[in-house]
DNA sequence: CTTTCATATGAACATTTAATCATATGTTTA
DNA sequence: TAAACATATGATTAAATGTTCATATGAAAG
């Protein structure tokens, strides 16, 4: 870690996204689309889940630009936005296996 | 990401991990751990919070193994764990900070 | 061994949060 | 344009969470 000094904004911010991680609902979208991209209702069928709970939470997703859409028709392609999904996941996924 | 089969148990485990880090007061005890080790009474006057809150959130912090304690004489000593803490609030500060 | 100092812990309370249900929006097809 | 389909959204509710206050634990000093 370079810079040591932040903002309370910038603190806050970073407390607000890592907080989106930390979610097994949420958690298992993401690994999903780390598959690859998918419809809401794909996402449903494959988690188990209410098309409404699903959606709900691509909201917050997408809010804090961890996934991205593009519309197809009537459906909505979701995808992970970038890299540093898989990265915090990554880190998360070892730190939780070396026990 | 190479393994993409996760357990329920597993993910319900990265969840729960992650989601520690999703609360600013959390953040900022770690952040103020990545300078130097500290005692608890050092972190609260440091965060302006009472010493109970602090004790609170590092004891959630320790059961994750996130920090780790070394008793010296009346006071105990908090550091970070290991080098995944800094990884995951690093990699969350270039997604916050890339807007 | 009693007081003091540093930290931990339990209960209580207010706030946040995720799922559900019902319904709205927006796109396609008949 | 009306019906069907995919998704989004608002309100509600139950559960989880962070802080506070009071108190307990445990080590050191007198």
């Amino acid at each position: 870690m370079k810079d040591l000094k932040f903002t309370d904004e910038t603190i806050e911010d970073l407390a607000s996204l890592l907080k989106i991680f930390g979610d097994a609902t949420r958690i298992r979208i993401l690994l999903c689309l780390s598959k690859r991209d998918s419809y809401v209702g794909e996402l449903a069928e494959q988690l188990g889940m209410t098309q409404s709970a699903v959606s709900h939470q691509l909201s917050v997703l997408k809010q804090s630009k961890l996934v991205k859409t593009q519309r197809q028709g009537k459906n909505i392609l979701y995808a992970i936005a970038d890299d540093h999904v898989s990265s915090i996941i990554e880190t998360g996924l070892e730190h939780v296996m070396e026990d």
